[in-house]
RNA sequence: GCGAGGGUAGCCAAGCGGUCAACGGCGGCGGACUCAAGAUCCGCUCGUGUAGACGUUCGUGGGUUCGAUCCCCUCCCCUCGCACCA
């Protein structure tokens, strides 16, 4: 009977998917015995590969695992395709885009001929989802995933929709909506939101907000907009900067309008002010949605020499010009704080050294050389000036040198961390900038001295070669920092079980930095938002509580769309009383059933990096919508997938398909691979190699598997190493048992397979299972499973049995195979193993232990001395030794005491010294071992352990094997067996 | 920077106060079987060693302890998340 997976799997598949096998219904288990196992639904902007693969396989195992345990078990599935990625990849294809195009043929092996099915964003879906080879429900199926198929949806459904809408409805009654300002890229040329996957350049880069501090020219009543990000340095403002041949204006800004940064910063201040800013600062902040009319346009030179009062401190300072300003950053007006900044220390003196150059600008040289820089604060580490230390520490030598801005760096984190603020800050003063900075901000910003703008650092172009600047949108927002709403997550975190237990507080502390979360799109598939169809509603928000349409989704086929309204899922959700109808609809109450069976979600499978949002937003969700018994259970959080040490990448067709993998190794390896390799927390790494070998062990399992099953059953007739193995196999159950409980793939089937197999194998070799070695000499005849006694047999059929069911979950295919050819039965119709009391037996274990130690200290006696003994002496050490062990067992492992213990019986003080030395062992030993493993020892007759093991070490050997007692008179050449003590016998080889 | 996790022998990785020179796998070496290869089985794989031992190891430097890979502190390095990509 050989190994032949694809076969084998395929006939199990078939009938699973004819006889329903996984399609859950609530039945006479109450719901107690039900279990509900999610996962997310997968995106389908791209095939499956084999990262995907262990993220649907984990809940699977976990699924099985509940089933076997007797529960009524429900896992699953739907699609997600809401927002913009499967849209965006359609535009890419239909555009001719070569990375695309690249992607679809080279990673997923999508054929040219199928490109133009690809060309309607469900379409595209539809192809991935079930339509290719690499599509997500082709991999599931032939993963064996015990998926209930009934209940499948996309999130573009009709039904969807309206249960997504119900949700949202419902919150913004609640007010936990609410509309307002929010910062996007935005492309100027195509005048509409863009995401990062729409950019050619500055992916990486993020918008910052800068602070404008509105220095005022007083005479002429208008404001300069100094834009920085350290507003705490106001105070040591010396002058300002402009380019004098960049273009300027003077424009009516709109100051009055509502900051959506979430702070009360609204400042109601007056309508408009004159601002002098870059020309290019005019459309962002146009964008930003101020008004602004552009009174006058000039070149920066006209500024040259103005005076303008810092807002803070009321002094005056000049503006001078600078060749490195870049009007396209921010306001194009930037001040000087030369104490703290080494590029404005550096400019500083460059100023002072061309001081004279300056007078064509109509400015005093001798004006520009008083600028004295300010210090605003106290650092550690650095003198009056920190900029002029780190500019002398680094060795700059003038504005170009690239060791500026490693100084700058430097200067920066320090102060930002370690400076405190000097005395005229006032409530600020003494503080860190770290501790102060946001709240000094905000503080000005109140009195209208401090205004906001946000700007890229770099230069951010749209595919569509467009300039991308930041533009503030209308938009909705959950306001997930709430306090109410934030108190019911943080105590739905509490009940958590979160598995691993150290991301537990990865979720309370999104809580605490949690803000609003814009969860509307311009564009993209999904649930439109209910008041205002312009918008969608985004993925990371129509997907928080969806696994409560699982419960219901395969039964509202009759149910008209159009009835699907609020009063529908009130009733469904919150039952009878819940909606003032007196006439309550009758299908949602009986849906109502379903889902009350179900839920709530017992365990969530899911992922690391999605604990920082959707997690979280899942739980904020369903602590508001539920009541608190219907909240999660639990989360299992799964670490991320390498592919040959490297990560995954489908653009660089870096990727292994699950149809490829189970083609080569076949389902059941690659679920066991997946599984084996790391705890599900952990990352794991696919490397070919390794797969291949576990493959190969699969199929050693299955070939010794059918060994047994096809030989006569035996009879319980048992011996030693037999209960040895029993109670080894108990052990296994616990462990894996326990395990399974936690989420530890790996610990369970690590331990069912691999630890096992070395049991086995030592078992193997006791009962001398193989044929092995020229030693098998007449005398102790090799023999295979058919010739061994019937104990032997009936223990290895047991030990099969059990863990065939223990596998199940991970190898379904083979495990129910040759369960069901060894019983009858299929292992997932049978419950789960047990430990059986009178099969656990811990001295069995430590006797064989003993044994184990034997074997190895002869082997290692023989290489050291490099022999081939014909004779091996082992003694057992003479009773007082015994009786001083058990001294120490008695008054614990404390030299001093036994001693003084010892010391009373005179025949033991007699030997003086070698007592000595053995109490010195022995307590070392007692130390050493937990008090059941002694307890096990003491009962152990070590002479029949030897005696009982000489046979097999003869084997072993190719020796005689002697067993005697030290005190009992022993055939003893070399003098050897004074050496024995308690559990180690003294060794001689001849 | 903030939050979280981690650094163990050639590689992956377990261990989280004593039975640890440190499970297991891969790779390598030697042997058995075989015409041969593969598979399978046995042994070795830090150093020294003709008796089961000893010495030096678990990112760095300290500390706690009879005893630390495991606990505490310092530092160095790596990975992930930090909001509009899902």
């Amino acid at each position: 009977m050989r190994y032949t997976p694809q076969e084998l799997e395929a006939e199990w598949r078939e009938r699973w998917a004819e006889s329903g096998q996984y399609e859950a219904d609530p039945d006479r288990r109450g719901g107690d015995d039900a279990t509900f196992v999610t996962v997310p639904y997968p995106y389908p902007s791209g095939g499956m590969h084999i990262g995907h693969a262990r993220t649907y396989t984990v809940p699977d195992v976990y699924a099985r695992y509940r089933r076997q345990q007797g529960d009524n078990v429900l896992f699953p599935i739907g699609w997600h395709v809401t927002g913009t990625p499967i849209v965006g990849a359609v535009e890419r294809l239909k555009n001719g885009e070569e990375e695309q195009i690249h992607s679809l043929e080279n990673a997923f092996g999508v054929p040219e001929s199928d490109l133009t099915a690809l060309e309607t964003p469900m379409g595209y879906a539809r192809y991935f989802i079930e339509e290719a080879d690499c599509s997500y429900k082709t991999g599931m199926r032939r993963l064996g995933l015990s998926i209930d198929w009934r209940r499948e949806f996309t999130t573009n459904d009709e039904r969807y929709s309206k249960f997504i809408t119900w949700q949202y409805e419902t919150l913004k009654e609640r007010g936990l909506l609410e509309n307002g300002l929010h910062p996007v890229n935005y492309c100027t040329n195509e005048e509409q939101p863009v995401t990062t996957h729409d950019l050619l350049e500055g992916e990486d880069t993020e918008f910052q907000e800068y602070t404008l501090i509105k220095f005022e020219d007083k005479d002429e009543g208008v404001v300069y907009p100094m834009a920085t990000l350290r507003p705490e340095t106001v105070r040591g403002v010396t002058n300002a900067y402009v380019d004098p041949n960049a273009t300027y204006v003077r424009a009516t800004v709109d100051v009055s309008e509502q900051r959506s940064d979430g702070s009360d910063s609204a400042a109601a201040s007056s309508g408009g002010e004159e601002w002098i800013v870059s020309v290019e600062a005019t459309e962002k902040l146009d964008l930003q949605a101020r008004n602004v009319d552009v009174e006058e346009t000039f070149e920066g030179i006209e500024l040259v020499g103005e005076r303008v009062t810092n807002p803070v401190t009321d002094e005056e300072i000049i503006v001078v010009p600078a060749g490195f300003v870049d009007t396209d950053n921010a306001t194009g007006v930037v001040m000087s704080v030369p104490a703290h900044s080494p590029d404005d220390w550096i400019a500083l003196e460059e100023a002072k050294a061309r001081a004279n150059d300056l007078t064509e600008y109509g400015l005093d040289p001798d004006e520009i050389r008083a600028i004295e820089p300010r210090a605003i604060l106290t650092i550690e580490g650095y003198g009056e000036f920190p900029a002029k230390d780190a500019v002398e520490d680094h060795g700059v030598e003038s504005s170009s040198d690239p060791a500026l801005e490693e100084a700058t760096q430097e200067l920066y984190n320090s102060e930002f961390h370690r400076g405190e603020l000097i005395e005229e800050y006032g409530e600020f003063a003494g503080e860190s900038i770290e501790d102060v900075r946001d709240e000094l901000e905000s503080h000005f910003q109140r009195q209208g001295v401090f205004d906001a703008m946000y700007d890229f650092s770099e230069a951010v172009v749209c595919r569509c070669g467009g300039d991308v600047e930041v533009a503030e949108q209308e938009t909705w927002f959950l306001r997930y920092n709430d306090a109410e709403w934030s108190e019911k997550a943080l105590r739905a975190i509490e009940n958590l079980d979160a598995i691993p237990e150290t991301t537990r507080e990865q979720y309370t502390h999104t809580v605490d930095w949690l803000e609003e979360w814009p969860c509307i799109r311009n564009y993209g598939l999904g649930t439109r938002l209910p008041w205002d169809d312009e918008f969608v509603i985004e993925p990371l928000s129509d997907s928080t509580i969806y696994m409560a349409y699982y419960t219901i989704a395969h039964r509202l086929e009759d149910v008209p769309p159009e009835e699907m309204d609020r009063d529908f899922f009130e009733t469904l959700f919150y039952g009878e009383g819940a909606v003032a109808d007196p006439d309550p609809d009758e299908r949602a109450l009986e849906l109502r059933e379903e889902w009350d069976y179900w839920y709530p979600v017992d365990y969530r499978c899911s992922a690391n990096d999605l604990i920082s949002n959707h997690l979280t937003f899942f739980l904020y969700h369903h602590a508001e919508l539920f009541d608190e018994e219907r909240w999660p259970r639990g989360i299992t959080s799964m670490g991320m997938g390498l592919l040959e040490g490297e990560k995954m990448s489908s653009s660089k067709g870096h990727v292994v398909l699950p149809d490829e993998a189970i083609e080569t190794y076949g389902a059941d390896t690659v679920r066991f691979f997946l599984l084996n390799s790391s705890e599900p927390w952990q990352d794991f790494d696919w490397r070919a190699g390794e797969v291949g070998s576990t493959r190969d062990q699969l199929e050693r399992f299955w070939n010794r598997a059918v060994d047994v099953i096809e030989e006569p059953e035996g009879e319980r007739d048992l011996e030693t190493i037999d209960r040895w193995l029993l109670a080894r196999l108990q052990r296994t159950v616990r462990t894996v048992t326990d395990a399974m409980e936690r989420f530890e793939t790996r610990t369970a089937s690590q331990h069912a397979f691999y630890r096992f197999e070395e049991h086995l194998k030592w078992y193997r070799r006791r009962v001398n299972l193989d044929q092995q070695g020229t030693d098998a000499s007449p005398e102790y005849p090799a023999r295979g499973v058919s010739a061994q006694r019937p104990g032997v047999r009936w223990t290895l059929r047991t030990v099969l049995e059990t863990r065939l069911r223990l596998l199940a979950p991970f190898v379904p295919f083979m495990a129910n195979e040759l369960h069901e050819r060894l019983t009858g039965k299929p292992a997932e119709d049978v419950p789960w193993p047990e430990p059986v009391p009178e099969f656990e037996n811990p001295t069995v274990v430590e006797r064989e232990r003993l044994v184990k130690d034997v074997l190895e200290d002869v082997r290692d006696i023989i290489a050291v001395t490099d022999t081939d003994p014909e004779t091996i002496r082992l003694y057992v050490a003479a009773d007082w030794k015994r009786t001083v062990l058990d001294t120490v067992l008695d008054v614990g492992p404390n030299r001093g005491r036994v001693m003084g213990d010892v010391m009373q019986d005179e025949a033991l003080r007699e030997k003086g010294d070698a007592v000595n030395a053995l109490v010195g062992d022995l307590v070392a030993l007692v130390r050493e071992r937990d008090d059941s493993t002694l307890a096990s020892l003491s009962e152990i007759d070590e002479r029949a352990v030897y005696e009982d093991a000489s046979a097999f070490l003869a084997r072993e050997f190719d020796a005689d094997i002697d067993v005697y007692d030290e005190d009992g008179d022993p055939v003893d050449p070399d003098g050897k067996a004074s050496q024995a003590q308690p559990f180690r016998p003294a060794i001689h080889l001849e």
